[in-house]
DNA sequence: GAGTGGTCTAGACCACACG
DNA sequence: GTGTGGTCTAGACCACTCT
């Protein structure tokens, strides 16, 4: 059952995509809306919030809604998007090889590379996405087996996220992600075909996923080619 | 005036920051937050729709809101933070350095390097910033000079953030910010002393400034030197 | 003064988790 | 079944902007 609130959040957000409510234009006021869908000021309220939160409204005390103009069209990397969803966005071609796919139970040593207490059962996967020709990102995932089990190297090709929500219906809640420059090492070099020599770093975004129960499952470790990499974000200061 | 779901937010934050609610535990339902309170439901989940916001709790229907437990303890470069609330924050020794601090009026020539139309009256300022001795970022900002009236090359050196709202009391809304790798320039490596010769890419992160009548009125350009940057961010996939 | 968004209340019903 | 969080309502008052 989808919410009231979602579904005027979303017909609004259509309406601003494609200039019904052109960029820089008010929305209706609150109470307009109210008579429009038929519904509670306070319903009203909470699709305005989602919008004013993804940043296309900035709303002001007084005055109303504004819809923003932005400059740059997302590219949704911010947020938790994966390639799956990227590709079918944005149209990019992309292909996945699979160098890595195997079994392994953390022990004293890879405690530390992988984050997750020693005798859990892990995937270990690597993937090189290949976008329009190049070769851009070295994908290294840790999953936890006993919570996503039966992941095979086809679904590794295609998209994992896909598999944990829809199939295992999972529910990712949140990641913490961490973004830093690192070192270029000989592996690096040889699954990034054609990335240049005087290139010494990746641009590597760690990310540590967890279910809505709070339980850690993934560990992923991202490393861009760093002409090839850009990340956006939508930053608000305050509340108004 | 405070909001009354602000101090309720407050003050189970600092609850959770000083583990009277430990990491892993549940908060009191949010009838027992009500009674203690002595307020409504829906104050009460306004106060905790921001802990969730911010990933510090986690809300699951049925059986309540847990604290989440972070691995990392956050260097809050996310969101919209300046280097001196940082510094603050941190306790880091930073020492900022003007080498550029001047007037201009965008021409047909720097209409594109500062992102604002022709004719529009400008500060350009460049800064330094050597953290614990280390020269790690050069910022490089362009701001409204009709907008922000009366800078100084003192207040440059000190927090332009903290004279935009706490002087002059304008509020900043929002920011669109980009991060990719740049290349280094001549001037980046005369600025940067001590930046390793075979590193050719800055960390750069772009920021358009706005306020919350959704004027642009800055934009900031911060390479960082790439063994000095860390950017951390909390994700949310869904709303539960 | 009229209109806007921001806060707060008191109550209702629903979907879900757990014993 | 009981308790939890999620949605929705109808109304009130306040702070602010604009004319």
């Amino acid at each position: 059952m989808i919410p009231l609130y979602f579904k005027i959040y979303q017909q609004i957000k259509d309406d601003i995509r494609d200039h019904t409510y052109p960029a820089g234009s008010f929305l209706p006021s609150e109470n307009e809306l109210v008579t429009q869908f038929q519904t509670s000021r306070d319903t009203i309220r909470k699709a305005l919030a989602k919008l004013d939160e993804e940043g296309l409204i900035q709303k002001q005390r007084g005055k109303g809604s504004q819809v923003i103009s932005h400059q740059l069209r997302h590219f949704p990397i911010s947020g938790l998007t994966s390639f799956h969803e990227l590709e079918e966005l944005q149209h990019f071609h992309v292909v996945t090889e699979v160098p890595v796919f195997e079994h392994l139970t953390v022990t004293k040593k890879t405690q530390k590379t992988t984050l997750f207490p020693v005798g859990t059962p892990l995937y270990h996967i690597v993937r090189v996405r290949i976008i329009d020709g190049i070769y851009s990102v070295i994908d290294e995932d840790y999953i936890r087996a006993d919570i996503v089990p039966g992941l095979t190297k086809d679904i590794a090709k295609h998209s994992i996220y896909a598999y944990i929500e829809n199939t295992l219906h999972l529910s990712v809640a949140y990641a913490e992600k961490t973004i830093t420059a690192e070192l270029v090492t000989a592996m690096d070099r040889k699954l990034l075909v054609g990335l240049p020599e005087d290139e010494n770093r990746l641009i590597q975004v760690e990310s540590q996923g967890h279910l809505t129960d709070t339980t850690y499952f993934q560990r992923t470790i991202a490393r861009h080619r760093p002409d090839q990499f850009q990340f956006n974000e939508f930053a608000r200061r305050q509340t108004t």
